[in-house]
DNA sequence: GGATAATCGAGACGGTACGTCTCGTCTTCCT
DNA sequence: AGGAAGACGAGACGTACCGTCTCGATTATCC
């Protein structure tokens, strides 16, 4: 097998994919064993049978491996359905029910809820939120006018159920 | 008369009213300078001018001591206009101005944040979240039928302002 | 009952004689129990059921605690005999019994150790050492030229049964 | 051959025998400096300029420190001489020298001191004590007829030696 | 096929917050 | 005034995790 044409040829030992699936998967069961404040990079290195360098290398925080693992199955999770995309109520349905009851659901709010209390993880989140990103398209598929301020319809839309989730058992 | 009858008499030195209100202070300070994550016990009783164990004498945990600033801050700004109680857009004004505005509105926000990623602070906001209170007392009074689900009600009303302000800029 | 003519009128409540014995006793009982090292001014307080201030009132450190202790008894149990005064086997089996078997020998061991340890505990002890001083009157009391230099001669009598009591199990 | 068969192969960063010197190094100087009774684990630590875990991870107190720092320079300073091995008188003098003269002879007897005090120091001295073993050696290679009990002839060798530099200036 | 280079597990390192302990002082009420 | 109770500022305790570093061992590409 070649190197891509125009790609600086890669030396050295490559990185191991088993590696990086063992922290995201080590990441999301330790989430909800013990729960984010509990979770440490030591015991993440440690779950996944992984040296505390190698995480280091390749992440910076716990936030920013949550928000890998995260990613990947929000898109899966939140668009699963993908039934009538100008239908808000199945959309809303969609949500609360990835909010509630996936792993993903509980990442972001932990990831949400991160972003409130330490600054560098609001400006990870600031820029990729998966279940702003699904609500700006959901609302722009809905029939009716657009609305005035996307932010408003957004908080109007997803608002209700983030708060549900937030403060329900 | 020298004490109240049926209280049992205070022995030893009295619990100082200045140490509780300088630890309240810094609190609010440091939340407001430092952020919540980087706040630490430490850094609290060295604001204060405090011994550490004098702080630990009385909070448990940082989250604890940022909930006794709350709340006496939250009813004042909260119920402070309480001009029509029937008026919900009113109401939504206020907690618009109290979650973007105030101290105790950004306390209060950290908060929620904080019991999404420690079950000792969820334990501590089940019981007295005075936004909360505040809404159902708003909604009781409105005019209209009783909604079936006060817990849907008060995410429809509160929902979109809290969300917007974990969000927002 | 009157105060002495001549004396300075005692005002006030005048020390408790209870408490003075109760603080004594917790100092033996507690260097046996847990020895020297964990031995604490609030531990010796909580024994004797008097209250932290009032120890610190009339001793400044568990030495001059454990020092008053010591000396009363160490009168008694060191002279007790008094068989012959110029026979120094005698005086040697005293001191060794006194070093061995009784509270106040392992009172005094502490404290010559503690003298070694603190500074402050070393000029307790400079003046007067009880065994020290009982070995001075032996000697003069032996038979025999007086010794040209009085501490090498306490060094040979005390040296090597202190140095047993140190060392022994 | 690159590891000896029947050794395990290191993993990890090797321990650093910089900092092993540095902590010693600060133990015999606080000593000196500070006393025993104040030298504290922090404090070493601060002065060889190492965290304070890393000096936890080798060592449990500042006993067992201070040990290492005196048997390593004991055994230099106590045999060093070596002329006669049968001439007690000689060997005296040089413990005398010892103990009054050299950081390892205040070490040793703060050691001696902290074994009376404390029960896990005195286990610590039980089985290696440098000065006692130098003066079984001497007895032993003294002339005469070997002594019924040992540690009655140690005690008379070292008693007086001892004695004199725990009172002593 | 040997040199080069980046990854991996392991663990020591300096640093800092944790929550607890005792220190010695203080402030209150009671006797 | 003495004494018991207990809050106070201060600071050391031993532990945990932080993020960095330094090892030996492994695994790839490049010459």
């Amino acid at each position: 097998m070649q190197t891509k044409i125009g790609e600086a040829a890669a030396r050295g030992r490559p990185r191991s994919e088993t590696v990086r699936l063992a922290v995201l998967m080590a990441v999301d069961d330790l989430l909800v064993e013990e729960g984010y404040e509990a979770m440490t990079m030591k015991g993440i290195a440690e779950r996944a049978g992984v040296g505390r360098q190698t995480v280091y290398r390749w992440w910076s925080t716990k936030a920013e491996i949550l928000y890998e693992a995260c990613v990947v199955d929000a898109g899966r999770d939140l668009a699963a359905g993908a039934d009538d995309p100008g239908d808000l109520d199945a959309f809303r349905r969609r949500v609360a029910g990835f909010l509630a009851s996936t792993d993903a659901g509980a990442s972001y709010l932990a990831l949400l809820a991160a972003a409130q209390l330490d600054p560098a993880v609001a400006t990870l989140m600031r820029g990729g939120d998966p279940v702003r990103a699904a609500a700006c398209e959901a609302l722009r598929a809905a029939p009716g006018d657009d609305p005035d301020d996307i932010d408003d319809a957004v908080a109007a839309l997803l608002g209700p159920l983030v708060y549900a989730a937030l403060t329900g058992p």
